[in-house]
DNA sequence: GGAAGAAGTGAACCATCATTCAGAGTTTCC
DNA sequence: GGAAACTCTGAATGATGGTTCACTTCTTCC
């Protein structure tokens, strides 16, 4: 027993991979998983790109890891606003709201997540991503044909509406054009949300 | 002057194009852009890879000429439907039908040209095709306005809206799961689609 | 028939990366 | 201090797949 890792050790280790992990994130957001290539990801952490190696079994694996994180915490926040206690109209406004102004705050991360060119394993959490989704939206969809408030439908199809609709929304040069504001923009996607779900207008 | 190509002959040329160009197209609706290579599209036009480089300069520029002529085909199919002469909203609700039973009848391409993962130059002409199917949706709209048989709203979004929403139904296994029918769920999407233009229920 | 020129072939070439590995540098603990 | 075990490095390795090219095969036209 000559060598056993200290408690600082592990931790030190622990926030090097971290950093990979933060940095390989920024990458990805910045230029996309096609042109994030291990040598800049490594670069982008001031590492070697071996070392690399010490913390992940190959690139996919990191890759799998930087989307999970990052899908992970989005789906908890919009799971968190559409389970909130009220109304399933009102909770089903402010959770597009969420999505979509969190989307547009961190284009090129939501750009990542949604649509952008990745590799197949990537693709594999991304469809999952898509179904947690999905599965959010039709719940309070279908709470809302419940109470009467929404009318008869899909469920299934209105939510898969919903997270295509804000995606192509943002995916392409439209978010921000002349003089469309932020806001203008999250105010008409609400309610582009609302009517798709057959929410009486206001 | 001892070789001067004859009318035949370049028609053969052309042919061979041709039949190059709906081989790739083929292959690129059964495995998808990542694995359509040169020798996989050559091999299925039943010739060698090196003569792939007689009738395009690289492998992008055939790419980017399966993906016109594919995308091209749509976009005029879906413009017939729009732009013909009766209702906005009935226009749009057999505008939706066509874009979705098309791309149900060929998934493969469907998927291709909206979501697969592709090469950039694949990639820039998905951006304008998807612009392009945008514009015609947020016509018709906008007509549905100004008749006063659609809500105020800003038609681009909405049109957004509508390809995001067929593209990501016909995406992911969630087109023919269990029950549905293909007749249940362009029913329902048509449905959806009204809902979201803000048409009134029948 | 045969010379000139084009199309077609497929193995070799080359660029791009992910991945490995031998060696240098660190940390641990006696 | 020093041996053992580990981390880190970055150049070498290897795989993939687009592109080239010397050569063969086919067309044209005298």
């Amino acid at each position: 027993m000559a060598y056993r890792k200290t408690p600082a050790e592990i931790r030190r280790l622990e926030v090097a991979r971290e950093h990979l992990v933060a940095c390989a994130t920024s990458v990805v957001a910045e230029v996309g998983w096609s042109q994030a290539s291990v040598t800049a990801v490594a670069d982008a952490a001031g590492i070697a790109a071996g070392s690399v190696y010490q913390h992940f079994p190959s690139k996919a694996a990191l890759a799998v890891e930087v989307f999970r994180r990052a899908a992970g915490r989005e789906v908890e926040v919009l799971g968190e606003v559409l389970t909130a206690p009220g109304d399933p109209v009102e909770r089903l406004s402010r959770g597009i709201h969420v999505f979509a102004r969190r989307a547009l705050e961190n284009r090129g991360l939501a750009y990542a997540l949604l649509a952008a060119p990745a590799e197949p394993a990537v693709g594999a959490e991304r469809l999952d991503f898509r179904r947690r989704y999905r599965a959010l939206f039709a719940a309070v969809v279908r709470e809302g044909i419940a109470d009467g408030v929404l009318p008869e439908q899909n469920g299934e199809i209105t939510a898969a509406a919903l997270t295509g609709a804000i995606g192509e929304v943002l995916v392409d040069p439209l978010g921000t054009p002349d003089g469309t504001t932020t806001e203008a923009l999250l105010a008409e996607l609400t309610a582009m949300a609302l009517r798709c779900a057959g929410a009486p207008a206001p």
